[in-house]
This record gives C-alpha cells, sequence and structure tokens, in this order.
RNA sequence: CGCGGGGUGGAGCAGCCCGGUAGCUCGUCAGGCUCAUAACCUGAAGGUCGUUGGUUCAAAUCCAACCCCCGCAACCA
C-alpha cells in the first residue's frame, strides 16, 4: 500500500511584463492567487503556487533604449521589484520564474520543436511565410490598413498620425486557423475552463468569428529566444510567456516529480490576457500534445476612484506606499472583501479607511479583544469547555461551522468576496450573539454562564481565525497566538467535527486589527 | 442591424431566469449598552427600480421601442 498522497494544486499568476515598476494590479493579482493558494494549502493540498516576469519582446529594448541601458540590466532592476513586492505583500509562491533565465529558454524551444513536429490535415503547424502590413517605425507597430488612412500629400498615416510604410516580414506561423472546432469543444466540453462565464461568450463569440493563423516569430529584433534551428528569428512573446508555466514544473523534462502537477488547476489572469490564454495557449498545448490547464480565471481592473490609472494622470499608486500606509493585510483584505472577484474594482482611501475600520477593526479586532479581555480579567485567562450549550450557542457555533463548506466552494470558483462575506456574517452573528447574552451582566449574576458564552466566543474567533489565515495571514496568526492555539492545530483539519478550542488558557490580550487614523491634518490622498 | 454586459434610496451592490409587501454594505439621524479598539446592539429617515408604451387583477421582474454607460471585435501586459 502506498501512503495517501496529499492531492496536488497548481495555481499561477500570469507573468508580469517588467517595463515599468509594479503597480497596484500587479500587486492585486498576486494577493488574489496568494489567498487562494493559501486556502488550498490549509486545506490540505500539496499547492504549487508560481510567478514571476515576462521579460523579453520589443517593449523591454524600446524601454531600456529611451533609459539608455542595456536590456539586459533593465530587466535585472525591474524583475528585481517585482520580486521584492511579492514579499513585501506576503506572497506565499513556491517559485518565481523569470523568461530569461536558462530553463525557460530550454522549455520554449522543446514546446517549438514540438509543435512544429506536428501536422494537421498534413500540414505542419509551424510554416514559415512572410508577415506584411502597414508598419510606424515611430510606433513600432502594424496597422490594419483601415486603422491608416491616405493624406492629401500622398503619406499614409497611422492612428498616432505617424508615417507607415508597407513592410514584410519573414516569419514562422502557427496553423491557428486548425484550432477552431477544437477549441469550441473545449469551450462546449469544459465550460467551467473559462472563467468568469461571461468571458467564456466573449472568447466563444471570438473564436467562432474565424481564426486566422498566428505569426509567432519576429526578426526585427533578438531580445528573445532563438527558433530552433533558425536563429535570425526569436519567438513572438506570446509562444514565450504562455510556456513560463510548464517550464517552471521541469517541462521538457517529463519525468522530473514536478511535472505530474501538470495540468494547472487555473490560471490566474487580468481580463485584457484572456485571449491568450484561452485560444493560443490551449491550441499551443493541442499541437505540443500536452494536456490543457482545467481552468483560466480573469480578475477584473482596479481604478482609482473609478478612473483608470495613468501616468499622465499621476494617481498611480504604488503597492509598496500602499502597503506601509495601511499594512499588508489591510490592504490584502480591501482588495479582496471590497472587489467581487473577476469585477473590475475601484479603490479610494476613504474606501480603503472604511473598510480596514468596519471589518477588520470594528467587527472582528474589537470582537476578539471584547471576549478576550473578559476572559482574562474574570477568569484569570482560563476557561473550560462548557458541559452544556445552551440553544444560542448552538445556533452561533453552527454557524460558524458552516463557514467552511462555503468558503470551500466559493474558493473553488475563485469567489473570493464570497468566501469573505461568509466569514464576516459570522462575525456580524456572533457581535449580536454577545450583546444578547450580556456576558458583562452575567458577571454578577451567574459567573459559570459568563464563563460558557465566553468560552462560545472564543471557540468562534478561534474558527474565523483559522479560516482568516489566507487573507490576512500576519494578523490571523497573531488572533491564533493570542487564542493559546498551537501551530500544528492551524489548518483547516482543525475545524472538523470534535474539534474546538478545548481548554483555553490566554494571556493578556492586545489589539490584533488597528483602527486607521488619519496621520495629520489634510491626509486626503492615499 | 457585429457580439455581449449594465442603468435600483447619498455611494457601492443584490433582487429580474420561475411577475405579487424593494433587500444588503457603507454613510446619515435617533435610541440602547458599557465587556471592548470613540467600539458593539436596536430602530428610523431616504428609492415613481434609465425613458416611453404594451401584456396582466398585479411588473424592478415579461414584451416592444428609445436614451445613456461599459466590455469584446486578431497580433496590444
Amino acid at each position: 500500500m502506498l501512503p495517501a498522497q496529499q492531492p496536488r494544486f497548481y495555481i499561477t499568476t500570469a507573468i508580469s511584463y517588467p517595463n515599468g515598476a509594479p503597480h497596484i494590479g500587479h500587486a492585486y493579482e498576486m494577493i488574489a492567487t496568494d489567498a487562494l493558494a493559501r486556502f488550498k494549502r490549509l486545506d490540505g493540498y500539496d499547492v504549487h503556487f508560481l510567478t514571476g516576469t515576462d521579460e523579453h519582446g520589443q517593449k523591454m529594448v524600446k524601454t531600456a533604449r529611451d533609459a539608455k541601458v542595456a536590456v539586459q540590466d533593465l530587466a535585472e532592476k525591474n524583475a528585481a521589484q517585482f520580486r521584492d513586492m511579492a514579499s513585501a505583500l506576503n506572497i506565499s509562491n513556491d517559485d518565481f520564474i523569470r523568461t530569461t533565465e536558462p530553463r525557460h529558454h530550454a522549455a520554449c524551444q522543446a514546446l517549438w520543436e514540438l509543435m512544429a513536429a506536428n501536422q494537421t490535415d498534413g500540414q505542419p503547424d509551424i510554416y514559415k511565410d512572410s508577415y506584411s502590413g502597414w508598419y510606424s517605425v515611430r510606433d513600432e507597430a502594424y496597422y490594419a490598413e483601415s486603422e491608416t488612412e491616405l493624406r492629401e500629400d500622398g503619406v499614409r498615416v497611422g492612428p498616432q498620425g505617424t508615417e507607415v510604410e508597407w513592410i514584410e516580414e519573414e516569419s514562422y506561423f502557427f496553423r491557428l486557423s486548425a484550432y477552431e472546432d477544437r477549441l469550441l469543444k473545449l469551450y462546449e466540453d469544459h465550460p467551467e475552463f473559462i472563467a468568469p462565464g461571461f468571458r467564456r461568450n466573449e472568447i466563444t463569440s471570438f473564436v467562432k468569428g474565424g481564426l486566422r493563423d498566428l505569426s509567432v516569430s519576429r526578426t526585427t529584433f533578438d531580445w528573445g529566444i532563438k527558433v530552433p534551428g533558425d536563429e535570425k528569428h526569436v519567438m513572438y512573446v506570446w509562444v514565450d510567456a504562455l510556456t513560463n508555466y510548464i517550464t517552471a514544473l521541469g517541462f521538457p523534462d517529463e519525468d522530473a516529480d514536478d511535472w505530474q502537477r501538470w495540468p494547472a488547476d487555473v490560471h490566474i489572469i487580468g481580463k485584457d490576457i484572456v485571449r491568450f490564454h484561452t485560444v493560443y495557449w490551449p491550441a499551443f498545448l493541442m499541437s505540443a500534445g500536452l494536456p490543457l490547464p482545467k481552468r483560466v480565471f480573469g480578475h477584473g481592473f482596479l481604478f482609482n476612484k473609478g478612473e483608470k490609472m495613468s501616468k499622465s494622470l499621476g494617481n498611480v499608486v504604488s503597492p509598496f506606499d500602499m502597503a506601509s500606509l495601511y499594512g499588508v493585510d489591510a490592504l490584502r483584505f480591501f482588495l479582496l472583501r471590497e472587489v467581487p472577484f473577476g469585477q473590475d474594482g475601484s479603490y479610494s482611501h476613504e474606501a480603503i479607511v472604511n473598510r480596514i475600520n468596519a471589518d477588520l477593526a470594528n467587527d472582528l479586532g474589537n470582537l476578539a479583544q471584547r471576549s478576550l479581555s473578559m476572559v482574562f480579567k474574570n477568569c484569570g485567562g482560563q476557561l473550560a469547555k462548557p458541559e452544556t450549550l445552551q440553544a444560542e450557542d448552538e445556533a452561533v457555533l453552527a454557524q460558524a461551522a458552516a463557514i467552511l463548506p462555503a468558503a470551500r466552494s466559493a474558493m473553488d470558483e475563485q469567489a473570493i468576496h464570497e468566501a469573505l462575506n461568509a466569514i464576516w456574517n459570522v462575525v456580524g452573528e456572533t457581535n449580536r450573539y454577545f450583546a444578547a447574552q450580556e456576558p458583562w451582566a452575567l458577571k454578577k449574576t451567574d459567573s459559570q454562564r459568563m464563563a460558557d458564552v465566553l468560552w462560545v466566543t472564543a471557540e468562534i474567533v478561534r474558527r474565523v481565525a483559522i479560516l482568516a489565515q489566507p487573507f490576512v495571514p500576519e494578523s490571523a496568526s497573531l488572533l491564533l497566538d493570542a487564542l493559546g492555539v498551537p501551530e500544528h492545530q492551524r489548518t483547516f483539519a482543525a475545524l472538523a467535527d470534535g474539534h474546538d478550542i478545548g481548554q483555553v488558557n490566554i494571556a493578556k490580550p492586545e489589539p490584533v486589527f488597528p483602527r486607521f487614523v488619519e496621520p495629520e491634518i489634510g491626509g486626503e490622498g492615499a
């Protein structure tokens, strides 16, 4: 008999394009993915959580040239910032991949060769042809003929008003057009593959509109991964970028232990790149004969007070600054609780302060503080499990016990906000229970009953704290420390039937979630 | 007529599929409590549910038209 193996769970963020400093959108994706990964770990899975940077492509070359630095140095410097952000935000990634690493070059070339070796209807999936179009040197972009116009002086210009010229470039093409039916069948047989559902509709109608073959190499620059056997060409950035998900598992070494983790359980990505992940990526994998990821989830964008953030508006906020202003857990909590995951969201200083003061400080923090203080002051920090429970106790405990299944099914669909909602509903219930039981009054009339009410409350705080760990890891762990819950009793296994806090033995409690107080007058801007 | 989503009290949302007292969070106001992080509990005010018309005993909910906003529409993180 083999020992029972932990189920595996492979989850990724998109890899970030480090042509600039990380912004709050990058932070958001990492934080959300981290919450999902931590939840699965606590729920007994052997989780592998990957994030990283996508460092090739023309835009990096251009940014480096503008900044007068070597592109390698730019990549090095900015990738480090993304890595630093992950640790600053308490992200629990197991690996951080950079597409400039040797392991990734090897994986991309291996994938390319598999695709090139595959044939569809007797035609190779990768073939050489020429790519042509109206190209603007200034914009470094190709435009469709309809996007250009012929000015009166006979010069053809693009949408930016810059001159375009007809360019023909030799390029390898991927026979994407041959995958239309297979992709549509994928969406139909596995409706869960694209989430949220409205994205599936968008993608399905896009694919139904017909797929053209995809240009998958470039010769105009060399900052990329060389096409095997034709080193004039570097791979199109999306072939390169998407492959990171299998590179990190040891591909092409299919004997690598980590390779058993493929296919990914879910790729968490931004809504802007859903197409690349749900059309190109599965087509590449089908061509290479590799299994497809089980799910791709496209989250929404964050807006600063409803406005898109942009450098010109000057409203780009550094995630480092936000984390140090509000606290890492407070920032994490705000983003996960306030914005329905999958929808666009909006943040503002006022909204963040409201959220963290109301939910963290007032509701949960104060519930813990008011109950534990009483245990400390009136019971010497000691509580025994009640001999019998009253109906009100049973009722509120049952609600607390019901959080895990609700949160679990929410998190399985990446409905992070719903999981938090389930938890905080119980926090609210417990505050009402506490007020209704009036343990401060029982102190004078029935100290045993007071102790029982405090025990029930402590038990619920324990459950809530265990469940809050994926979202606010640092604070939840402080709360569990305050409750005296040992490290090894903090997984969801400790929420199973028959598990409770047992004998309580605590020290003087300190507030875990401080209220946010404006630093000084005029602290409007975040 | 390219495809799709949406317009609900001050803000953000749910309800609409399966018509029948319009619900939640925040904010505002009043009261309660005093265990607690000026917190917690209770109650109240506030909406002709984008517009117009139709179906129906009855429409936020079904139908039609119109107005407005927003995604997607091929090489762009």
